[in-house]
Order: structure tokens, then sequence, then C-alpha cells
DNA sequence: CATGCTTCTGTGAGCGTTCACAGTAGAGAA
DNA sequence: TTCTCTACTGTGAACGCTCACAGAAGCATG
């Protein structure tokens, strides 16, 4: 009962041990293991007999070395870390990437690049061939990791529409645009017409999209656009407060406010709390992303979901059709109004 | 400006590169690179030069094939993931532990087991000796997974103390129960005779120590026991909720109550609110874990700081010096009462 | 001049796979 | 019988690195 001390590793079993445990060569082992042909089902067999009883786990290192590939994902994060790890849709996001992968037997590598300095570490690691393609969330703007990425020839897949366009970079998106309209056509068929704004940062595509489609439905609707409605946050939750404070101070008549993130959206809830405004009596609220933050408000928010899981899934399915020589797809998914307590 | 095209990565330079660009033999190239002793300033220089033009980076695959290590590590979850992925908490630790590690140039390997199924393909592929180590999440009782890693001689660290006593077994923990003791007793000192708590789940060491260190207080302070006054949740927001409606309902006169998370306070202080209780003022509400669900609460909250910056990286600090061949160890660490506005 | 010691360097072997190729056996056709 | 074709199997080489070992200097000591 003392066979394996603290530290005391067994050598695990390789190909050979198989072989021999089976009564073949290396090669028919290789053929069972990479599911290759030509291997009769006898000896088939006899290898996943043997390696059963020996308890063989390939070891990949050995195999990467002769294959060239990692067989393995790097999900890259070049955000400020504190905005993102405090987003409950990041979580989301890992998670289902995780899973996704898992799904194929590939290993995901967390990588934060906070710093220049890091990012310069990560990106020489990732070109140095020791991941076979990357997941990136880097929606903030002039970050050149991806283009450095793509020149290099690593096989990558983006969460939201890349900024530089043009570039020839796969990514994976909500419809950012459509999902604003459903919200602010809502807020409109309620009745609303000092409809505001709190927007997300507008150097990003999904920022700029979301401010779009809350244009056009008012103008459609022939709801004149009033410039005192709307200001910018940076998806924080303080900086929604401060935006409700400053479009409650600039139009006092406002009586609904659409606010590009959840998180935002509670910062607003506060605010609009304070000032003694009543939601969704005197102004009705909705949000953006349908996470964990929107049933965490009171009154729970109606908000636009964006479908986290099948954008993670799609990114990784995306991502191996690349490594695997097809082309570069961008895919972007519909989002859904959910009505909750606060419109 | 066409030579790399979409998939056509150059093979990168070998260690041969390098040794013949520089002049020298690859042993003299794996000894600068190993930081080896026994190589002279001249060769030194030489072998950096080349490493800089040749813009080398070292194949992992080969040098793992060889030395057995794989120069990774994992970052286990055995937790149900919805729970953990909502805990802010987790989010910081997870970052905490990919910095540290990164500052090794270790890579971070994540690994989500949520079924039965994937525990057993994990437990598989880290046993095969695809990490060199793993740190380890599960607070959850009976968890087999920690004592089947340490059977097979895996290197260890766990986050919070494990159940299996005596087990050797290396763990990262804050003191929950010296933290209880410092909240109580601050609750006390505010004249609050009435004080209720909402435990975490008793079948976790942290459950239980936060419990003990409230009976203690109470029992020290000359206040006597009432078991009306306690219930217990499982660190969800909505647990808390119900906790505090129970609470309440058992001991109307409640004027104070610790709650062993601050997702859980998040829903007591909604109960209370929805009660018509003021809070500080007719309850005052300590929380426990210092998440950012402890700022984002109105009022803030009085809570415990857990110092999972630190636990993170002790966490990495213990499972690297037990790779290296030390023995297990148990790391306990000092908490911290933050004093906000909900006491 | 041989001997030993220290400091440094080159070389061959081997880690566990996969891949290309050569080979074997058996079936069917000439 | 001999030949060809198909279905399968074994073998050597290679992937890029580290490690152990064998040397080669340079210098002091016997």
């Amino acid at each position: 009962m003392t066979m394996s001390q603290s530290g005391g590793r067994r050598r695990p079993p390789t190909i050979h041990d198989v072989a021999r445990e089976a009564g073949v060569s290396r090669g028919t082992v290789s053929r069972v293991l990479n599911g290759g042909h030509y291997v009769s089902p006898a000896a088939q067999e006899a290898v996943n007999a043997a390696i059963r009883r020996t308890g063989y786990v390939v070891n990949r290192h050995a195999r990467s070395l002769i294959t060239g590939r990692s067989d393995s994902i790097g999900f890259l994060l070049t955000e400020p870390q504190e905005r993102f790890f405090e987003d409950p849709n990041f979580n989301v996001l890992l998670r289902g990437c995780t899973q996704a992968l898992a799904a194929h037997d590939i290993p995901l590598l967390l990588m934060l690049a906070g710093t220049d300095d890091e990012r310069r570490r990560i990106t020489r690691y990732i070109t140095a061939g020791h991941v076979d393609g990357v997941l990136l969330v880097s929606s903030h703007s002039g970050d050149p990791v991806a283009e450095q990425l793509r020149d290099a020839g690593v096989p990558l897949v983006m969460c939201g529409k890349p900024i530089g366009v043009g570039s020839k970079i796969s990514y994976v998106a909500a419809d950012d645009r459509d999902g604003a309209r459903d919200m602010v056509r809502h807020l409109v068929s309620l009745g609303r017409r000092r409809v505001g704004m709190v927007t997300g940062p507008l150097d990003t595509p999904g920022g700029v999209e979301r401010l779009a489609g809350y244009r056009e439905v008012l103008t459609e609707s022939g709801i004149e656009l009033d410039e005192r409605l709307v200001t910018s946050g940076d998806y924080s939750r303080a900086s929604g407060e401060a935006g409700a404070e400053l479009l409650l101070e600039r139009a006092p008549d406002m009586d609904a406010v659409f606010v590009a993130s959840d998180l935002m959206a509670q910062g607003v809830l506060s605010a609009l709390q304070r000032a003694g405004r009543s939601v969704p009596g005197d102004v009705a609220v909705g949000g953006f992303d349908d996470s964990s933050a929107a049933v965490a408000a009171s009154p729970e928010l109606t908000t636009i979901r964006q479908p986290y899981d099948r954008i993670s899934s799609e990114m990784v399915r995306v991502l191996l059709a690349q490594i695997g020589g097809e082309d570069p797809a961008a895919v972007i998914l519909p989002t859904e109004l959910v009505k909750r307590r606060s419109t």
C-alpha cells in the first residue's frame, strides 16, 4: 500500500508497451490511436484491450514534436483585466470556450496581457507555435495584437467585431445594432418618447452599433433626436451611475433610458433611485447583455440577451475550421429581448 | 510582402540554427538557455546575440519530451460551475494564479470538471503527466479528486482547507474563524445583542469555521446563543434572501446579521429592504469576502476581506515548491475587517 | 616532463511519437 | 502455377531538445 510515495510517479506506459502487450507493432498502435484506416478488426480489438489494461495515455509532447501541432488553444485577454473580470459575461464566455474545446480534447491556455511587457511575452509565446490558435478578447481599439498574430500566420478568432476594418480576421459577435433596435422599439411601444441612452465606449464597434440602432429606431418612429439625451460610459457600473446623473440634469423629463450594458444599468438604477424616480413608473430602464447582473438588479432588468453560450461554441468551431485550413469567417448571431420588471 | 500567407507559418529556428549562428555547439546553447554554469562569457554573449538575431524560442515539446516535465500547471475547478463563475472571488483567484505563474513563464491550463465524465477525463489527463501540478478549487465535500491526485503522486495545492482531515494535501486558506470573530466582535461593539447569522454550507470547512467564530464571540461576550437566529445558505444570492426572510420570521427583534458571503449579503439586503427594515439603522449587516459584490451592494457592505491576491500567489509558491521536491504545506492567511456603510 | 585539477566545449544517445516506405499474406485472375 | 491487386503490418528515420560523458585547453603542482 506504500507503492507510490509522494512525488513518486511511476513511468507511464509508452506506445511500445502497448504494442508488446497487444502483440503488434508501434505503427499499428499509432494507427488505431489516430483513427487511421487499414487496420484489421482483430488488431484493433487487441490494441484497445491493451490500452485499457496498461492505462496508456498518449504523450502529447512526443506527438507534438513530430506533428508540429500543439493540440492546445490559447484564450487571450488583452483588455484591462479588472473591467473584464468584473463582467459576468466574460465568465460565461471563458467557460463556454473551455467546454467546447474539452469536447475536442483540447486544453485551453489562459493568457492575460495587461501590460505591454506581458503582451510582448505572450505574442512571442504564441508565434513560437506553442498553441495552434488563439481565441482573442480585445474590444479595445488600437490593439495591434490581432493583426500581429494574423500576420504571423496564427489562426485567430475574435470575440466581437474587430476595429481595423477590411482585415481578414475571423470574428463572432452578437448583432449589436439589431439588439439595440429591439430594445428601443420596445421602449417606444410602451409610449415613451423622451428616451435617453448611456452608450458604451465609442471607440468599440459594439458601442457604436448600439448607438446607431438607438438612433435609427427613434428616427423611424418620428421622434426627434436630442443630443442632451445621450451620454457615454465605459461599461462599468460607476460610469452608468455618472451617466444617469448627467442625463437627469440635462433632461429631467426623460421617461426611458437604454443602457448599453447591464452593469451600467445597475448604476443607472441606483442614480434614479437616489433622484427619487420610480422604475419603471417614471423612467423605464433597458439594459444589454442579460448577464447575471440583470437579475441581481432591483427591479430586475429588461435587457437584450447576448447568446454567449453560442458565441463561445461558434468561436471554437470557426477557430478549429481555420486551423483545418479553411478561410477566416465572420459570424453574427441574433440577440433576444428579455422582458423583466424594469420596463 | 506576401511572404507569409494565411496559415503559412515558417519553420521556426531550432537550437541548431542558433548554435551555427553563434559558432558554438548545441550543448553550449542549451547550457546558456538553462542557466547552467561552466560557460565562458564570450560564448554566453555570442549565444545571446544569436538568439536575438534569429528570434529563437525554445520548443517546449522537445524539451518536455526529454525532461519529463510539461512546464505547465492545471487550474482545476470541480465545483458546480455556475456558482463559482458567479462568484467574483473566483475571478480574482484565477487571475492571480495566472499572473503568478506567468512570472515563472508557466502557462495555466484551465480545467472545468462539472460532470463525472469530465472529472474522469481530466483526472486521466493529469495523471498522464500532462501538467506538472494542479491548483485545485473544490470546497465541496466528498470530492474524491484531491485524494485521487495525491495518491497518483501529482503535486497539488487546494484553495481552502480540504475536508478529508489528516490527509497530506497542501492548501492555502484565509483564517475563516478569525475573520468571523472580527466581524461579530465589531457588531457586538456597536451595541447589537440580537445578532443573527446566515452561514455557508456546513459541509465545507469555511462554512463550519465561520459559524464557530460567530458562536465563540457571542459566548465570550456573554450573549446567549439562540438557534432561531442561525440559518444556512449555499453562498448564492438567492439563499441569502431566503435566509433573511426566515430569520425575520423567527426572530423579528434581530438587530444585526452576519452573513457568510457578500453575495448572500446582497440577498439579505434585498429581503430586509422589502421587510421595511433600514440598514444599518434597524439591522446592521456584515458580509464576508470583500468581493466586488460588497461595493455593488447598497448600502455598501462592511465585510471581511479575504486576501485572494495573496492566496493565489501563495498557492503558486507552495505548488512550485512541492514540484521542486518540498513537502506539502498548509498556509493560513489573516483576514481584515473592512468597515463600510452597512454597519 | 608528467600529473592533476579546473573550466569550458563538443558529441552521441535517447526521450515517445508519427510518417513514409517497404514488405507480407491472401484472394482472385490469367 | 504465376502474377497482380488489395488489405494490412512492421521498421527506420526524424522531430528538437537535454543529459551524460568524453575530451581539450590552461595552469599549477609534483
